[in-house]
DNA sequence: GAAGCCGGTTGATCTGCATCAATGCGATGC
DNA sequence: GCATCGCATTGATGCAGATCAACCGGCTTC
């Protein structure tokens, strides 16, 4: 399952994710040597990308499908820190382990470089060490947010909340910012949409039942949501209606 | 209040932080450079440091007191992002305004740089967006664990973390790390503490009462923390013993 | 030294979410 | 066609923490 699939994008001029990976910028002879230290790998849905305080040996993006960063207590509550989406950035160049669990949460395939040579390009290109920057950044902002969700928002709110940022990621929207109406495919299970939330399962069933009953999501069975009004969405989420600035 | 205050390290080599800060590498000429741009910063207790959405012409780093990151929801609910203590960073090179208000919850000192001058001198000195990239990093850590926090954990637990992590980052321990037992100042009143860990400050109130019932703390006067036994703490937070990586 | 204020504590009550438990329902296997 | 399994829904009940409210002690102000 871990072996290189060449049939996705041979070479970084063809990634999918491309514009907003760490390559974004790179050209002629830089992206030759990226190329040499990119490889694909693909992941099935529950497959374990990395573990905690595993030894990392490579750094990427995700191409398509979802993954997850979990933190877990010993007695076996978790909790899911962050959600990646493609073109989402995945390792700790300079650092040496993870410090939390990355799970597939959907079949994932991800383009990775090796570690080592990858540390060494960024170290005598300026640009790329200034995009890895800019997006830890972006995380960092990110995964502040989440604690604002976290802590003081709503079981109701939480869910509007998570609905929102998966909507406002979804290829199919991104194509076409302007609609109201918007459509997309959960990728998450309820059980993992409540870790995310820090709630239980049976309450982001229920919450998600009421918000279908009052008509701010239509489903279309379990997974596929259609949200009517998406300013109707963001104000269930208690955000202002330009929609925070989540990843 | 915010002229420069010429008693604090008139340089960078005597300045406090400067071991943990963004010039820890730089020497001779470098460290001339940032002595142009540099300035201190005094703030009073309540004042605040920075508007959100504020343009912000400075990066620095807190040289003595505390300062919180703050997120507000229109209808009023807040959650305390980050807390700063000192040598942590603020800023976001390369980026305009501010995510989150600053503010200086006792009086504090920053040491500064002008913006656009510390932007020219990382592009121009690979250590400097190297340290800060690590730099940013640790504080994703930090907001990711603290997650954990928020959104797993019990009112007890939650207020053992927060009381861990200030003990462990206090200037006193950090001289002396190896003793069990722990005496700090809180920086914080029960509201900033509420609203740093998503609880009513009526709640915090309690918690605090329950632990110092049950001996895991001593309290003298309101604000004085000792801990007899720092391992007692570090499990009623629910971390394993070595006490997790929070900043 | 009375009045007011701020931060903190404590009590009584309420409620949103967790917990425990049963059931539904589509997919997969034999 | 029936058994099984994973995911989801729904109901009944309990409890942790929110909410509302009273009060305390130290500090400032006039």
């Amino acid at each position: 399952m871990n072996a290189p699939s060449k049939s996705i994008a041979p070479n970084c001029s063809d990634c999918p994710i491309r514009h907003r990976a760490v390559c974004a910028r790179c050209e002629g002879e830089e992206l030759e040597r990226l190329e040499e230290i990119k490889y694909y790998r693909s992941f099935e849905a529950g497959q374990t990308i990395i573990w905690s305080n595993d030894k990392m040996d490579f750094v990427g993006s995700v191409v398509s499908g979802v993954a997850s960063l979990t933190q877990a207590m010993e007695d076996g509550r978790t909790q899911m820190v962050g959600l990646l989406l493609p073109s989402d950035f995945v390792g700790r160049p300079g650092r040496e382990g993870s410090a939390y669990d990355v799970t597939a949460t959907t079949d994932v395939v991800m383009c990775c470089f090796r570690k080592k040579p990858f540390e060494k390009m960024m170290r005598e290109t300026p640009h790329i060490s200034h995009r890895l920057l800019e997006m830890t950044l972006d995380e960092l902002d990110a995964a502040r947010e989440w604690m604002l969700v976290l802590g003081r928002k709503t079981a109701r709110e939480k869910i509007a909340s998570l609905l929102s940022i998966i909507a406002r990621r979804d290829p199919a929207q991104v194509a076409q910012p302007a609609s109201k109406a918007v459509a997309f495919d959960l990728p998450l299970t309820r059980e993992a949409m409540a870790d995310y939330l820090g709630l239980t399962l049976e309450t982001v069933s229920r919450q998600v039942s009421a918000l279908k009953r009052d008509g701010v999501i239509v489903l279309e069975g379990k997974r596929h949501v259609v949200v009517p009004d998406m300013d109707r969405l963001l104000e269930e989420a208690g955000d202002d209606s330009d929609g925070g600035h989540l990843i």
